[in-house]
DNA sequence: CGCCATGTTAAGGAGTTGCTAAGACAGCTG
DNA sequence: CAGCTGTCTTAGCAACTCCTTAACATGGCG
């Protein structure tokens, strides 16, 4: 079973919170503060790990960083209400998911089990086909009736959200909170430019649209074309 | 099942790990000091050695050393926090995996069937070979359209990660972990170097691509040259 | 027609990568 | 034991790619 780490320097709420992953067959290990928490995700290798802004030693965003400098692993964080302003910078430092306190231990335990299931899948996700556009997730690869597209990070991540919903409408703000992890703040005209870009790329504009169509007021979605 | 030789000398810590080890199904023998755990070593040929740096009566790179120099036996280590910087000299003196104490038993036993599953499957790895490209890794034989490659070390094992991944990106943080065993701190660039010496030596640079194709922002990957 | 959502293009800066060179270190050899 | 050789790591610069923002154009909808 996976293995968490919890950062949360409430020991009330720590032992809480770890007594319910652990309940749900988790491997548990719980810290109190930013260098112990270090100390368990370098020792221990966790799965997932779950940290509390709040600290009393460092800023979270500050210990976030530094997570992230050193190990890939996936990390849920939990603000309070108040320090909402800051949630945009810390998915900007490279945060997963996040939780808003108060919140109920079966958010918790969907939010751990949501990153843990994008982190396994991640890997051998499936090659997606939709129409003549094949997208490999492995490889990295884009083809369009055979020939290879050369897409930016963005651009395949992107295609590839739109493939997995094919000929589902999706709204920019979803595409920035998934695509982007930017729940809150992101402009969504980034989007709109990024998809100009896929669409050029694919051989279509928005005027004459073959893959990607605009539903207007609503988002976008990928349908094959006829 | 595999056996296992404990060599720490604190007692109780290696009764503990003795016990749980053997809860597990490991047939498993203590040692509390180096000339004690080399005997244990050399008498029972053991399938892992769990070994504690902090020995009294040898340092442990040097009981480490000696080791492989009469066996290939996987080495797992166990430093305390304090000896960090040792840890890269450590792997580098022949060890196949860390523990940090204070570690769980978790831990330890983790780390110890991973260790036995890598070394299963690293005897009989069979011959890769991507386009003219072989690699041998039980004679640890490079070739190139028949011609032998002189490849060092890390160049071969970092080659032959990808050459086993064929098709799939891989990150520059998971070659650290995977090809350098070293999960945390190590720096990516080295990864860059490594990758452009090989490059030369396959007769191809970045800009003109033939096996090895960067993967801008996500990693590299090796594939069939067109 | 006016407002607002969307489309497109351009430009700047931030971040990533490639490669050379130099230092550190171990093992070997004379 | 001094020097040589091969290897790995780090530093640093140049070149490049990408993302975002801004500005302007277009088009839908009341």
């Amino acid at each position: 079973m996976a293995a968490v780490v919890i950062i949360e320097d409430d020991q009330r709420i720590r032992e809480l919170m770890a007594r319910v992953l652990a309940e749900k067959g988790y491997e548990v290990e719980g810290a109190g503060t930013a260098l112990d928490g270090l100390q368990s995700i370098v020792g221990s290798s966790p799965d997932v790990v779950v940290l509390d802004m709040g600290l009393p030693d460092l800023d979270g965003a500050e210990l976030l960083k530094m997570i992230r400098a050193v190990t890939d692993v996936p990390v849920v964080v939990a603000t309070a209400r108040s320090e909402d302003r800051d949630v945009i910078r810390t998915l900007d430092a490279g945060a997963d998911d996040y939780l808003v306190k108060p919140f109920s231990v079966e958010q918790l335990e969907a939010r751990v089990r949501a990153v843990l299931r994008r982190a396994s899948t991640d890997a051998g996700r499936p090659t997606v086909a939709v129409g003549g556009l094949r997208l490999d997730p492995s490889a990295r690869l884009a083809t369009l009736d055979g020939q290879t597209l050369h897409l930016s990070p963005k651009e395949f991540d992107l295609l590839l959200y739109l493939a997995e919903h094919e000929g589902t409408v999706v709204s920019k703000r979803q595409l920035m909170a998934e695509v982007w992890r930017q729940p809150y703040g992101g402009s969504e005209k980034t989007v709109d430019v990024h998809l100009s870009w896929i669409r050029k790329k694919l051989g279509e504009s928005a005027a004459e649209s073959r893959y990607i169509e605009t539903v207007y007021g609503v988002g976008v979605k990928l349908v094959e074309p006829s």
